[in-house]
RNA sequence: GGGCGAAUAGCUCAGCUGGUUCAGAGCGCCUGCCUUACACGCAGGAUGUCGGGGGUUCGAAUCCCUCUUCGCCCA
């Protein structure tokens, strides 16, 4: 790694070189047993195991690899724990898209032929992301990785639903439940995810059955009434009050229901009567219930009309089921009014089919005593959201929480551990954690359970199955529990939340403390990037054109708590220009650095007798110093506070504007030998650069390791993944060089100023005069003359007053004057209306703090020490202003 | 219907506990430069009624109320 570095930086000829050899030397894959530090653990949020990397993987794993990297060099025993989530419903269509290419369905192959033919599936791209992961540099223990599907995980699910069922938190019964009519699976609430989508609320009369007159009901889904089994109104309702216990004839279907009073209608709502459908709504399964209401389901599970409706119905489309009744109804002169009607409607969450709400038996846990300590946890502060806000969502969800149906009618998944026993006398149903042959009761024949259980029934155990319980392992004793999660608040309460729960019953702690909850990547319109519109970026192609470094850099700099991050998938350059540039940057920052070396650099403290002394360090190499320190103040806080944004550009600023534009730039004359004091040059930058690249690292770890090994004298097996994190230095701190450097960057800048504006020609130097009533703070301008003379092009810096008047003219913020002598150039009305300009500005400000301070209120009122300041602002603006007056007199300006 | 968030330069966004980061950064734009680390660069420059209105305060981009627009979550 001595090779000369190329002028432009080339990640990919570095990346996927450095990624091996990080593997190689195990680095990322801690060990449970050893004293190297304490844990610090990270569970990835298990990608589907066909997931392709997508932007929102590229910015979760970003930030977990930047927090992970972070603590590793912090000395702690850091695990980032990967998996892949067998995602029960998501592969399982895969694989049926793909026999439906060959003309086939499940059902034709067979269930055990099916699960092979994923297996197989799974095996051949199962798990690419891993690599995809890597290319974008995470550090994940991928030894450790996991396949919630692997025996050890599935011994866990057993255990999991065995004990839950022994406690009583496991039943199965016959409620409604979200039903997928495309899946032909049940769902979980969260699973159904709620779209506001325009309809229309149809207004049908039911007639009574005896007599004349008619209740009209209101509904979104005309069809359900083939079921309908009664009519509710609220029991207060005057309106139909002499109604309650009455029938009437259901239209279309002429079947005779009863009008019952129950509290739970809506008087308000439509006409304040409800059609009551017990087989096909939630609210009216539960009226039905307790009016002992007939079910009368008439869908099929395809969610077309079954046989229990009238037969010209039977095998109908729900939304031709529909129109067709909405139809008979109007023929009818039934069909009082139809309304437009916002309302939601579940939606698969996987192919986005509408949900038809379907009675059926399920599985379910009983979920409030599950809940009820994971909100203590909150309320009691052991839970940290990050952004704060969030953690309400989650108490609400708790608060609200329902049951949880976590049987699937897939084949693809953990079986239900229920053996039925089929002798005809017995029928017992059987839970077990060994996969049973006969009944325990009756030695009958058993059949196990048809479905299998939800994925996030494997997944909200992986804070310690993929550690190895219920097994007591190593490393479940060390990295149990873990620290920080980082998720998307899409999946709060599929997994984050539920996580949670399962800690706290089966370990007795919560999984992790601080959750950190990112946004969602969308494009420009703030659409969210998916493969189904098309907007997506692909990080892939990123990494290949701008570098990981690039990305990663991109990502965190464009993400504050808690807030979504555009991306412009038209513009791929406006959004990741950036991040090369800076990788850039920092190469040829260190291309010069580096190339200016021949060994070793002196240490900077210590008792070597080689030690640069304090006394040999120059304005220049204190401030960079005392910049660094700052820097190593400002990231770190920033890290810890996942404020990364503010850490990528505070190490931005340093490295850029600092080091780069200033600093480089200012030691060139003791590098190439024309002033004494290269070896002390050459040491502070080493040791600057290589903090400015450890700070970093977490963000772009490819690039600084790349640089960072490079450094002379380092070891050959160093690497900067675990180096250790910078720390503040008190002796670094320097208020006197931060401003003396500040004025030096003020004058060159004035000079510059005053250059351009007059177009003098960059290789012309000029003359500068520097004047200061006081005259004390012209000794550090003067000690750096020669910074000032080359970074403004000066022929000629005095100090003192000059004879002459015609130039351009400045001030800078002590009041001290430039003047820079440009008699020929130079067009006096231009600079008077310059200055003039200049001091209006002054005096508006002048102006505005001398009204403040005149205010009795404020002075007595305000902070000594704010009051103090804003006097010295006042003096300031009053000396630089007074200072251009003189300038402008001198020129002669009218 | 209930809850939450956002609105600051052309674009994407910082601005945390009201006052020295107070009006900022990056990108874009304009001018001039191939100045021996970097043109993925250097130097200089322009651009804002801090969404509208009201209030609290000595002082508001920042706190409160209200309205408008957009987004998210829950029923």
């Amino acid at each position: 790694m001595t090779e000369p570095l190329a002028p432009q930086y080339n990640p990919s000829a570095i990346e996927s070189p450095l990624y091996a050899w990080w593997q190689e030397r195990g680095l990322f894959d801690p060990d449970a047993s050893g004293r190297q530090g304490e844990p610090y653990v990270i569970m990835m949020p298990p990608p589907n195991v066909t997931a392709v990397l997508h932007m929102g993987h590229g910015l979760n794993n970003t930030i977990q690899d930047v927090l992970i990297r972070f603590e590793r060099m912090r000395g702690r025993r850091a695990l980032w724990l990967p998996g892949t989530d067998h995602a029960g419903i998501a592969t399982q269509n895969v694989v049926e898209r793909l026999l439906a290419k060959e003309g086939l369905t499940r059902f034709d192959v067979g269930r055990e032929a099916f699960v092979e033919r994923v297996w197989t599936f799974v095996r051949e791209t199962g798990a690419q992301i891993f690599e995809q992961l890597k290319a974008i540099g995470s550090s994940a223990d991928w030894p450790r990785a996991y396949f919630t599907l692997d025996e050890g995980l599935s011994r866990a699910v057993r255990e999991c639903f065995v004990r839950l069922y022994e406690k009583g938190l496991v039943y199965r019964g016959h409620y409604i439940i979200n039903w997928c009519p495309r899946c032909l699976t049940a769902l979980s609430n969260e699973e159904a995810e709620k779209e506001e989508v325009p309809g229309h609320l149809w207004h049908l009369r039911y007639p009574l059955a005896e007599g004349k007159g008619h209740v009209t009901v209101a509904t979104t889904r005309p069809e359900t009434m083939l079921g309908d089994s009664g009519v509710a109104v609220h029991p207060e309702d005057e309106r139909y009050r002499h109604l309650i216990g009455r029938q009437l004839l259901l239209p279309v279907v002429d079947r005779r229901i009863p009008i019952v009073a129950d509290a739970a209608v809506d008087p308000v709502f439509g006409s304040g009567a409800v059609k009551v459908t017990p087989a096909h709504d939630p609210a009216d399964f539960e009226i039905g219930r307790r009016h002992g209401l007939k079910t009368v389901d008439v869908m099929t599970p395809e969610a077309r009309i079954s046989l229990a409706a009238p037969q010209r119905f039977q095998g109908l489309d729900r939304y031709e089921a529909r129109r067709r009744v909405v139809a008979e109804f109007e023929a009818l002169g039934l069909l009082e009014k139809v309304e437009d009607h916002r309302h939601a409607v579940g939606h698969c969450y996987r192919c986005e089919t509408v949900i038809e709400p379907r009675l059926s038996e399920q599985w379910f846990v009983r979920m409030e005593p599950l809940a009820r300590p994971a909100l203590a946890r909150y309320r009691d502060g052991t839970l940290q959201f990050v952004p704060e806000r969030r953690g309400e969502d989650y108490a609400q969800w708790l608060e609200g929480i329902r049951d949880w149906c976590i049987s699937r009618q897939l084949w693809w998944g953990h079986r239900i551990p229920v053996w039925y026993c089929e002798a005809e006398r017995c029928g017992r149903a059987s839970v077990s954690r060994t996969d049973l042959e006969v009944c325990p009761d009756c030695g009958g024949a058993v059949r196990q359970d048809d479905d299998v259980l939800d994925t996030w029934f494997s997944s909200w155990l992986v804070p310690f199955s993929s550690l190895g319980w219920p097994e007591r392992t190593p490393d479940l004793a060390t990295f149990y529990p873990g620290h920080t999660l980082v998720s998307s608040p899409d999946i709060l309460f599929f997994w984050v939340a539920r996580m949670i729960m399962s800690g706290l019953e089966f370990m007795g702690e919560v999984p992790y403390r601080r959750i950190y909850l990112h946004g969602v990547v969308r494009d420009t319109q703030h659409r969210r990037m998916s493969k189904s519109l098309g907007n997506g970026i692909d990080p892939l192609e990123v990494v290949e054109r701008y570098g990981a470094d690039a990305l990663r850099y991109s990502l965190i700099s464009g993400l504050s708590a808690g807030t979504d991050v555009i991306l412009d998938p038209e513009e791929l350059e406006s959004s990741f220009g950036a991040g090369r540039n800076f990788a850039n940057k920092l190469w040829n920052a260190g291309r010069f650095i580096f190339s200016n070396l021949d060994g070793p650099t002196r240490p900077l403290a210590g008792r070597s007798r080689t030690a640069v002394g304090r006394e040999e360090l120059t304005l220049a190499d204190r401030w960079i110093l005392a910049r660094c320190d700052a820097t190593v103040r400002e990231a770190t806080d920033a890290y810890d506070r996942f404020r990364f944004n503010d850490a990528a550009a505070s190490v931005y600023r340093f490295i850029w504007s600092d080091l780069a534009d200033w600093y480089i730039e200012q030691i060139k004359p003791r590098l190439y030998g024309d002033l004494p004091g290269g070896d002390v040059a050459r040491a502070v930058a080493v040791q600057t650069f290589d903090v400015a690249l450890r700070l970093l690292h977490p963000v772009m770890p490819f690039i600084t390791e790349a640089l960072w090994r490079r450094v002379p004298g380092r070891p050959e097996d160093a690497s900067i993944s675990v180096a250790p994190w910078p720390r503040p230095d008190s002796r670094a701190e320097d208020a006197a060089a931060l401003r003396e450097f500040g004025l030096v960057q003020e004058l060159v800048g004035a000079i510059r100023g005053i250059r351009a504006e007059y177009g003098v020609q960059p290789g012309q130097a000029v003359r500068a005069v520097v004047s200061h009533d006081g005259g004390a703070e012209l000794a550090p301008l003067d000690r750096e003359r020669g910074t000032i003379v080359r970074l403004a092009k000066v022929s000629e810096l005095t100090f003192g007053e000059s004879s002459e008047r015609v130039g351009g003219h400045a001030v800078l913020s002590d009041g001290t004057g430039v003047f820079v002598p440009l008699d020929e150039a130079i067009d006096v009305g231009r600079e008077c209306s310059r200055l003039g300009g200049e001091v209006e500005r002054l005096a508006r400000l002048v102006e505005s703090q001398e009204r403040k301070l005149g205010n009795h209120q404020f002075v007595s009122r305000a902070p000594a020490e704010v009051v103090e300041r804003e006097r010295q602002k006042l003096s300031a603006w009053q000396e630089q202003s007074g200072v251009l007056l003189q300038k402008r007199e001198m020129l002669g300006c009218g």
